[in-house]
DNA sequence: ACCTGAACACCGTTCAAGT
DNA sequence: ACCTGAACACCGTTCAAGT
């Protein structure tokens, strides 16, 4: 039984950019919890120890692992107006977030920003201050909308209701609470009965909540700072 | 080297509080990452094969422990007016995780919710139907304020800023990259001069933000089911 | 320069054995 | 009933050795 990786194909040189990218594999497949040195290397068809000599660590490792992430998730337009632009980044980190399940354990387990993270922060900041937020703010925003965006998958994603997965066990234990928990039951009931809910769709209803939110705050601050204001 | 322990105290029995008290010791010490089955046997005394007379593995353990942790949180108090209320809770949120920071990426992990978070979910759409809310829009409510919640805590826990922590490191590694990243460099020149800055504070500049938006939402609803808005 | 085998100090968990 | 030692199949990482 000869390996037909050998001769057939040289195999390419090992990069960091290829045990990422293996390394992303193995968490889509098994979660971050499969990816290890073993499994990663395995996957490339290596030793672990052979990886020591393109990332320095399994820490490391993530930290890259992280910054491709973040890279998934398209800027901002730089020309359109801020609203719009928030609006579709918004939707770009849900839609990269929810095509890797693993990406937001792992990026809260990051105590370093890595550059895409940085570029992303700098383009969403240039959109604020484009669309005439002050700088302050413009970090306000920034800062409640990621807490938004984060914070909305980090929930959707721990509901059990996609098709199957779980809901049923979830259903049974509630039917069980349901005596105790009357304003669940009452929610239960008409999301039930009213079948047109899903909860995804709450994503786009506070989005737009935050968004209103913001313009109002940013039609107050040129109020407050027109010359007739005062 | 006698062991104290054997004969001046009998040393309570184990139960399944004692052994997620134990996790939650060590996961204050040394993190999420420090809480193994033999790192709690030793808190307690004990040997790790011990734990499993009362716990059924450490998926169970952390299961607990997460509800543990739900517990730990306020629920808004039943007889006050909702925004008052959910104000409560959305800072005794916060307290909470802010105090065992391993708290978010153990909740995170677990897909099974407990009775302390089915407990606080009710008690916040209580709230809110007494406040007026339908219950479709008390759905709405919760979706955002949780996601906000949650995700304002995970960002803020990413961040570095604590004296000395790291941001130092931050900075400097910032200082090489400001001027690719020239909307960052703007808000860090603009929140280094202004000293009463603290990312802290945004909390409840969002949070206020949230309420204000929940409120129009629902003078809206009444304004539309009102008898004579036809 | 790049890859690897053996080794070390850890994991979660099973199981047979102790009391 | 509760606790435990040994064992198994895993981890991340070091290091000396190979090519």
């Amino acid at each position: 039984m000869a390996e037909q990786q050998q001769q057939r194909r040289p195999a390419p040189a090992l990069t960091p950019e290829r045990v990422v990218v293996a390394a992303a594999a193995v968490a889509d497949r098994a979660g971050l919890h499969g990816v290890s040195m073993r499994s990663v290397g395995r996957e490339l068809g290596v030793e672990a120890m052979s990886l020591y000599h393109h990332v320095a660590g399994k820490e490391s490792l993530l930290d890259l692992l992280a910054d491709w992430l973040m890279a998934q998730i398209d800027p901002p337009p730089a020309d359109g107006d801020w609203r719009a632009g928030l609006h579709a980044r918004a939707h770009s980190s849900r839609a990269a977030l929810g095509a890797h399940p693993w990406g937001l354990s792992l990026l809260e387990s990051r105590r370093t920003p890595g550059l895409s993270l940085l570029a992303g922060h700098d383009a969403v900041l240039a959109a604020l201050r484009a669309g005439g937020f002050s700088v302050r703010l413009a970090a306000h925003a920034f800062s409640v909308l990621d807490a938004y965006v984060y914070g909305f998958v980090g929930t959707e994603q721990q509901l059990p209701f996609e098709p199957g997965d779980g809901a049923d066990a979830m259903i049974q234990e509630m039917d069980e609470s349901l005596t105790r928990f009357p304003a669940l039951a009452e929610l239960a009931a008409e999301l039930v009965t009213g079948k047109d809910y899903a909860y995804g769709d709450e994503f786009e209803w506070g989005l737009e909540l935050v968004l209103d939110g913001l313009a109002a705050r940013l039609a107050d601050e040129r109020a407050a700072s027109a010359p007739d204001s005062r």
